[in-house]
RNA sequence: GGUGGAGUCGCCUAGUGGCCGAGGGCGCACGCCUCGAAAGCGUGUGAGGGGGCAACCCCUCCGUGGGUUCAAAUCCCACCUCCACCGCCA
């Protein structure tokens, strides 16, 4: 969500937004309401204080003057309720597009309508070459027991899986191996529900946009999230902090719930894409100053890498376009993995900012050291999810028997293991 | 799942229809006092929206949403959350 006062005062800008980002917004629809909102709200609050004078001559009347009064009253209040009436409708309408406002992407993202238009900044590492033919991940998932899809997928429908033995320990490992890592740069971990009123999805600018994408259990009024950004996020909506407490980082885990309805009949098989998934994500809640949130994006990322690199995979870093990069985000670059079977990177982190457009919506202010109060600025980067990048480790490192290297850092994890 | 109780300005609390335009205490800030501090005294101390060039003014908010009334923190209904006890349960 936006500011506004800022809407009002940059409409091309928001345009301008709008028209990158391929979304479809009238914004002057929008400009109008607003307008039309205040002056029904300057209306409302004057009749208001013309009711609140009456309610006190009333008191002090005596019973004829009251009489009279009733009458009065009783034609000031049609007029107040229509226009309550009123303003409820603008107001509903406004904030409905209000909820669809874009973040003002910032001026190095690349300006395309998807993907297609994203830039390479990097690649790091050099892609595994093999003296024998190589395995997908998930023919060597079957080989070697770790993986059940068939039967998953009785209990669970299309997209199902269960891991086993080994694989299951792995994952484990990497998610241990994570959050050890996120603890030494003071994130702390925080085991966040999945299950999630509508609140905090529309806080973190999931709903109203994605709600095909969102499970959904009506009995309860619940969702299924697909991140712990939405509860992390949702943990200080309405809150007012200290700037002291501030850079809040978390290491989020939690089960991810996913409906890839606009993904049906893609990657159905094995590892990459599925329903649910486990992951670990880094969080940042900062101060509303671009240059601080800039840095935190900087090392969000840097940690990601860090973590690709320690598990010995190659991936590129991707500056993601306008069109691809989401209604709410400032920035965001994707990191894409090397995944042998495929002959090319897939998307394993997305690391955005988000500015204070999250906060806005989830209400989400803080008080800085001169006693104003500002919407804070959010920040969320994968740090791994899994199975995708079990899936990643599988390929890269196997061996010609079948087996696959475990990287040291994950070692401590399996007994000192260098091979599953 | 059942029964009972509760939710007020950072915290504690007063408040059963008009004097609440929300009182008090704690905390916090500033001032006085002091060599300095503590104590004491005094003053101030929520959020959001709107109007005006401005000093300033107005409106909304007492968990949330409805309702009754000329008038609601206060009465009624629903929901949410918390507490206690009972039942069930990984």
């Amino acid at each position: 969500m936006l500011d506004k006062r800022f809407i009002r005062e940059n409409p091309q800008a928001v345009k301008d937004a709008v028209a990158v980002k391929g979304l479809d917004l009238d914004v002057d629809e929008l400009l109008q309401l607003d307008q039309d909102n205040r002056k029904l709200q300057f209306e409302v609050d004057e009749a208001q204080a013309r009711r609140k004078s009456f309610a006190k001559q009333f008191a002090k009347a005596d019973e004829a003057r009251r009489a009279e009064l009733r009458v009065e009253h009783e034609a000031f209040d049609h007029q107040l309720k229509d226009l309550r009436e009123q303003l409820a409708r603008t107001g509903e309408r406004l904030s409905e597009l209000m909820l669809l406002t874009p973040n003002i992407p910032w001026s190095g993202a690349p300006v395309g309508p998807d993907e297609a238009a994203n830039v390479v900044l990097r690649t790091v590492g050099t892609p595994p070459e093999f003296d024998f033919t190589p395995l997908d991940h998930t023919e060597l998932a079957e080989k070697r027991g770790w993986a059940e899809f068939a039967r998953a997928r009785k209990v669970a429908g299309e997209r199902a899986y269960a891991l086993v033995g080994d694989l299951v320990m792995l994952e484990r490992a990497v998610h241990s191996y994570a959050l050890d890592l996120l603890r030494t740069r003071e994130f702390t971990p925080v085991a966040v529900p999945a299950l999630v009123r509508e609140e905090p999805l529309i806080g973190t600018g999931m709903l109203p946009k994605a709600r095909e994408e969102i499970y959904a259990i009506p009995e309860d009024d619940l969702y299924l999230a697909g991140t712990a950004e939405v509860a992390l996020v949702g943990l200080h909506a309405g809150e007012i902090l200290d700037a002291a407490r501030l850079p809040i980082r978390y290491a989020g885990i939690s089960p991810c719930f996913r409906r890839e309805i606009g993904s049906a009949s893609r990657d159905v098989r094995g590892l990459l894409r599925v329903h649910q998934f486990e992951k670990v994500e880094q969080f940042v809640l900062c101060v509303a100053d671009e240059a601080e949130s800039a840095r935190w994006h900087a090392e969000l990322l840097a940690t990601a890498e860090r973590i690709l690199t320690d598990l010995g995979l190659c991936y590129e870093v991707v500056e993601c376009a306008t069109g691809d990069m989401g209604v709410g985000k400032f920035r965001m670059n994707d990191i894409n993995t090397w995944f042998p079977s495929l002959g090319r990177f897939r998307e394993t982190h997305s690391c955005s900012t988000l500015h204070d457009w999250q906060a806005r919506r989830a209400n989400l202010r803080y008080r800085d050291s001169g006693g104003t109060i500002r919407f804070a600025h959010t920040l969320n980067n994968t740090a791994v999810a899994t199975p995708r990048l079990l899936a990643a480790l599988l390929e890269n490192h196997q061996t010609a028997d079948g087996a696959v290297r475990v990287p040291e850092v994950l070692r401590p994890y399996l007994g000192g293991r260098e091979l599953i």
